[in-house]
DNA sequence: CTACTAAGTCGAGGCTACCTCGAATTGACC
DNA sequence: GGTCAATTCGAGGTAGCCTCGACTTAGTAG
């Protein structure tokens, strides 16, 4: 009886198929692919994508695993940049890292409050980092002070979704309104 | 043989109830709810529903058709106010409309550039008045010249998507740091 | 090498929802 | 009241979700 921590080869085989291919699925067809159709192209019954990932959400946040660190640990490096580049470049990588698959913004943006969620993990983490840069750019006093964390988490997630809909330079002109805003500033 | 281009009596009832009970279910349920369950609670068969809208779209189109048109015609009455407050309501008023189920900004976001959809009439109609407003607001100066209407359109769509995720005056708050700005501008 | 067992896999099957179509019904007009 | 086109009905085919008990197999110990 070895109970040995780790789970049997053929079964981290088959974990891994079942990522790659969802990977595949997600991009071409967005969260709500179907998850049949994932163990088909994986080459194993539905049951057994079922025994791996009890929840779309769960496959979900197993498949930003490895990203979200990359994520985090670029959002870590920037503390050495200046207040207003770190946020504007933490913006532009959350953007495009919400905007993997079609539908994941939607995700994300109930992950924020659910905690039952699996991503709910992430998007507090990021919601950390994001809080960091955003006092650290109110105190230099590049942003104006009534912006909160919570409130740019969410336009940063309404951005991505619109990422969605529309090409990524209409996007990256979005972000640029969001950040400058529509209105010319009042005469000081 | 009557050519009565009018439906019959019981037809048009019929579609009443429907719209009414959709109504009802897309604003308990978001726009995915089940077709089948409106039928049920009209107490007519699916199939009379498909008969009266071929598709999901079509139906999300007739409900909004009065909103529509309150909604265009409260836009057309901006021409009177001065530039900025205009586009202001006017920004206010679409985003509460494109809230009005969850689910329904999604729909709007493709309907734009989607000229199959039966959203399509209407998203074209309403950037038509995006698009006179923000020239108006553009030429007195109040908004930055690069801003385009479809971006804007855009951003309200956004806003409206936000809307679903969160709190009204949380979303409320997103459209001001939308139109005024996250970074504070620089000194002229 | 064999036998054992827990871990893993399979896929049929129950469920819900989508949408279509031919048969049955019924309102409108003569 | 008769006629007929408009309308309604709901069974049925398709697809996707998810579960569960039967089956298979990797990994170990003797």
């Amino acid at each position: 009886m070895p109970p040995s921590g780790r789970p049997r080869a053929d079964a981290r085989a088959n974990r891994e198929r079942l990522l790659a291919e969802a990977d595949a699925v997600f991009r071409e067809h967005g969260t709500d692919a179907s998850l049949e159709a994932i163990a088909k192209r994986a080459g194993l019954a539905t049951g057994t994508l079922y025994g791996h990932f009890r929840t779309r959400r769960a496959l979900l946040s197993a498949l930003m695993g490895d990203r979200n660190e990359a994520l985090f640990t670029a959002g870590d490096a920037l503390a050495d940049e200046p207040p207003a580049v770190a946020l504007r470049t933490w913006i532009d990588l959350t953007v495009v890292h919400a905007a993997t698959y079609r539908g994941l913004a939607a995700h994300l943006a109930d992950g924020t409050d659910d905690a039952s969620s699996e991503l709910h993990a992430s998007c507090v983490r990021m919601a950390a980092i994001t809080h960091t840069l955003v006092r650290r750019a109110a105190d230099a006093g590049v942003i104006r002070p009534s912006t909160t964390a919570a409130d740019l988490s969410m336009l940063i997630t309404a951005c991505a979704w619109a990422r969605e809909h529309a090409s990524p330079e209409r996007a990256g002109r979005l972000i640029d309104q969001v950040l400058n805003g529509v209105f010319v500033p009042p005469h000081s």
